[in-house]
DNA sequence: TGTACTGTATAAATTTTGATTACAGAATGA
DNA sequence: TCATTCTGTAATCAAAATTTATACAGTACA
C-alpha cells in the first residue's frame, strides 16, 4: 500500500463533504489535490463503483457524495482503495523446506487478521468526523 | 509497505526460533526463503541494528536470535521493517486551497493513529506464539 | 452548435523494489 | 600459515509499481 490512493480518495471525499450537494468538477478537485485531472477522474471512477460518489457528465457536471458524510465510514475508503495487505506481501518460499512449505499459510492469516483489525478501527470514524476537523 | 520485508524478516526469525542456539548461515536461510543470500544478509543486518539477532562472522558463523522467541514480539518485527504508513503516503496538495492547506495535518494524524493501532495489536503476539503454529 | 464537462485508454516517466554479482574482511582449523 | 567458509557491504542491473501526461470520444447544457 505504498501509494497515495487512500490520501487522494479521502481528499476528494473531503471536498465533496464540505460542498455537500454541489457538483465539483475534476479540474477543481485536481487543483486542490495538486494532481492531474485524469488521475482524479480515475479515482472517482473507482469511488463510484464503490457507491460512495455519483457523477453527472456534460456541462455543469461533476461529482457529489452518494450519501451524507455521516453515513460514510473511513473503512469504506479503505475498502475502496485496498489492493494489498497493510503489512506487505509474501515471498514465494521453498516448498521443499518444512518452514518454507507452511510459512505463507500462517503469514497470510496474520496479514488478514491485521487488515481486518485496521478495517475495524476505521469503521469507528465517519467522513463527517474527519471533515469536522477542518477549521 | 508494498514489499516483502515483513515476510522476509519474520521468516528469518522463524527459522532462528526453530533452531534456537544454532547459528544458521545466510545461505541456508536464503534457501528456505528462496531469495538471494545477499538479500538475507541485508535484512539480517537490519535485524541486528534492531537488536533482534546476533551474528558471528567467519567459518561456522551465522545468526541466532538475540533473545528467546518468547521475548520477541511481532511489533518488534514491524518496527524493524517499518518505512511508510500502513495506509500509504500523502499527496502534496495545493497550499493555496483551504482544504489542501490542512488536509495533510489531519491525514498524517490518522496515518499515525492507524500505525500505532497495528503496532499495538502486534505487541500481543510473540515470535514464540507464531512459531508454535508450525507443525 | 459551441462550451464544459466526464470517461477512458494509452503511453511515458519516475520511483520503488528486488536480484545479482563481486569482493574485502573475519573466524576456523588443518 | 593457508585454504575454507562464512559475514558485511557496495554497486549495478532488472523488474515492477506508481504517477503523470496527453488525447479524444461522448454527454449535457444553454
Amino acid at each position: 500500500m505504498n501509494n497515495v490512493r487512500f490520501a487522494t480518495s479521502l481528499h476528494i471525499l473531503t471536498l465533496l463533504a464540505l460542498n455537500e450537494g454541489v457538483y465539483l468538477s475534476s479540474d477543481f478537485i485536481a487543483g486542490s489535490v495538486n494532481v492531474n485531472a485524469a488521475a482524479i477522474r480515475k479515482e472517482i471512477s473507482n469511488l463510484k463503483l464503490c457507491m460512495l460518489v455519483e457523477s453527472k457528465e456534460g456541462k455543469g457536471g461533476g461529482s457529489i457524495l452518494a450519501r451524507p458524510a455521516s453515513q460514510i465510514k473511513l473503512s469504506d475508503v479503505y475498502d475502496a482503495v485496498k489492493q494489498v495487505h497493510v503489512l506487505g506481501r509474501s515471498n514465494t518460499p521453498n516448498p521443499d523446506c518444512p518452514v518454507g512449505k507452511e510459512v505463507n499459510r500462517h503469514l497470510e492469516a496474520l496479514y488478514e487478521d491485521t487488515d481486518d483489525y485496521v478495517r475495524q478501527k476505521l469503521t469507528t470514524v465517519t467522513l463527517k468526523d474527519f471533515v469536522q476537523k477542518f477549521g
